[in-house]
DNA sequence: GTCTATATTGGGATAGAC
DNA sequence: GTCTATCCCAATATAGAC
């Protein structure tokens, strides 16, 4: 993987940001310090404190800045769908869920987006509850309510049940990309995104037969 | 939650133990010092490394204590299995799969061992790499292996992914639990790894009809 | 906005007495 | 096996010159 202070000559705040970004993804935010996010940076130490002002408010920085276009996109396909005439089955719902990650194909928010999320989540919950109480309002309880309406004889508590084992199963995508015994080139990354879906919906739609 | 310190009068050694497991579940590994450990263990900080040798090595400790039972419970159900001669259905290797979890009812087993479990996977791929090489070699093997006997017309490679997204469902419930806006008691766990099954069955089964 | 220098605290590990 | 004392290094954060 590519140094992230290598991406070219950006202002200082952004390549913390990327150098941050890359050392938060491999070795975790504990284990990564700010001597070696500046150096990565090539900037100063102290200058990590001018811009952010601690280690945890850089954080949250680089977290704000990948997940926020996601959760808006998130929003904004629901939107689309809702106001669509025709019902919209339990797979549009997912799909819409996934869009920001579908649509960002081309972009190179693909190198790091998965990464960045996978391991946010995985972080002791003490650390993530501030970040994800702040950019995930919302949007969970809009996407149950339409998962609510596209399958109008499940229970809200069993849905909720659904939907958590559905988060599970991408997390566990966007953290490793591939099962073991399997390699993931980044090109298909949305291929892999079309097996996730398959498999939640499945999940999703369950009905015990036996 | 109860510290692990005050569960009586054992040995310094699995005093030692008590108390890095339930500070490394609640704040990771990197956040937890062995002066934090030996603290809440009420032992002496040179004792850590009197029995363990270094922070790393104490982990290693903690973690095979709790899995490997698992692991063993896992390799029998999965014996059991195969021996009987009726062919078995991806409900019954699910259930072999789950049967360490189903079995430790009345043990307080269940009271620490989701939280590890979910928070050593969620521990930066560099930390845990070594750890799960050395406990889960051959398992996921073998019961990929199973799967494909009852699932005979999917191909191997899709078979993988289905496993993957399976073991993300699962750690997403030993990680937390319940779904946002529901709170499980103790007692419940084993209900929710039915419904844990169910979602699972239908995306380990899926047929695509859309 | 960027630097040097430093304050202050805490980390893992170890030597050596008992 | 257990303790005290300590080594040595790294951590976040800040003060203050430029």
């Amino acid at each position: 993987m590519p140094v992230a202070a290598t991406r070219g000559a950006s202002s200082t705040r952004e390549r913390i940001l990327d150098a941050a970004e890359s050392l938060f993804i491999e070795h975790g935010y504990a284990a990564t310090s700010l001597r070696a996010i500046t150096t990565a940076a090539d900037v100063n130490l102290a200058a990590a404190h001018y811009h952010f002002g601690s280690k945890f408010d850089l954080l949250a920085a680089v977290f704000h800045r990948r997940i926020e276009p996601v959760e808006r996109g998130r929003l904004e396909a629901l939107d689309a769908l809702e106001r669509q005439e025709a019902p919209f089955s339990v797979r549009d719902v997912v799909y819409a869920f996934l869009s920001p990650m579908y649509g960002a194909e081309a972009d190179d928010l693909l190198d790091v987006l998965p990464d960045l999320i996978g391991r946010i989540y995985a972080e002791p919950e003490s650390l993530t509850k501030p970040l994800l109480e702040g950019e995930f309002s919302g949007v969970a309880g809009r996407y149950l309510t339409a998962l609510g309406q596209a399958l109008p004889d499940v229970p809200p508590a069993e849905l909720r049940w659904r939907f958590h084992f559905t988060i599970g199963a991408m997390i566990q995508l966007l953290r490793f990309r591939a099962p073991l015994g399997l390699t993931a080139e980044r090109a298909d990354f949305v291929g892999s995104l079309d097996r996730l879906v398959d498999y939640v919906v499945a999940g999703l739609e369950q009905e015990r037969t036996s």
